[in-house]
DNA sequence: ATTTTCCATTGATATATTTCAATACATCAA
DNA sequence: TTGATGTATTGAAATATATCAATGGAAAAT
């Protein structure tokens, strides 16, 4: 994964309105759905097409999925690209910076 | 940890350069420094005021330490505050919504 | 058909961020 | 002391972001 990718999705997390978000949301697609985009808004205390632009930059990141159910639409983690997005950062606070030049020069040269 | 402080962290480390950085940047902090300031700027290909800036905000977000040695500035990685900035940013992913809204309301009633 | 409900989009404003040249500051060398 | 080296800061410009009122559009209820 390029960083730019991985910076995306980082960029995505890191506000506090979606981290909030992020807190509320269930972590599957739930039958007994938890908060539909009002509700949410109410619990947040913040404007409905606030919650829909949050909603759709974490929608955009991959970090959230998203299924719209008679009228409402309901959101949940996307807990795998979770997973992915955490070990992609320790990846690269992990990796040997000497080694991984190394590697970028092997690639660059075939 | 308070979403906002969790989220200035996140949004520290959501930034393609920055990412970069901390690819290059060694994991502790050794005696056989890696790469001074300019020499990381040389790496990265960006201008040296460019990179400082940078620095300075993984510094302030706790996300890198630095020492001075003579004229150069070494950085490296804070490593375990890499890994609580994980920890708490799965740790709200995985917290289950309905039952953490139990607590803040026991919480909120004391 | 009309109204209500729910969500997304648009548009505007305020703020924040990224970038880098120029400069300041400190340390070392000659 | 003078010049060279390494880093941080300042200031300016371009870009990006967060916020929300107003609006559009789709689905359900009356």
């Amino acid at each position: 994964m390029p960083h730019s990718d991985l910076a995306r999705q980082l960029k995505a997390i890191g506000d506090p309105t979606r981290l909030r978000i992020l807190g509320l949301l269930p972590r599957v697609k739930t039958c007994q759905a938890g908060y539909n985009v009002s509700q949410l808004a109410g619990e947040l205390g913040i404007p409905q097409p606030t919650v829909s632009h949050h909603l759709k930059i974490l929608f955009q990141a991959d970090l959230i999925r998203c299924e719209k159910m008679c009228r409402d639409a309901y959101y949940w983690i996307n807990e795998p690209a979770v997973e992915v997005v955490c070990d992609s950062f320790q990846a690269i606070c992990r990796c040997d910076p000497a080694q991984s030049a190394a590697e970028d020069h092997r690639q660059s040269s075939k």
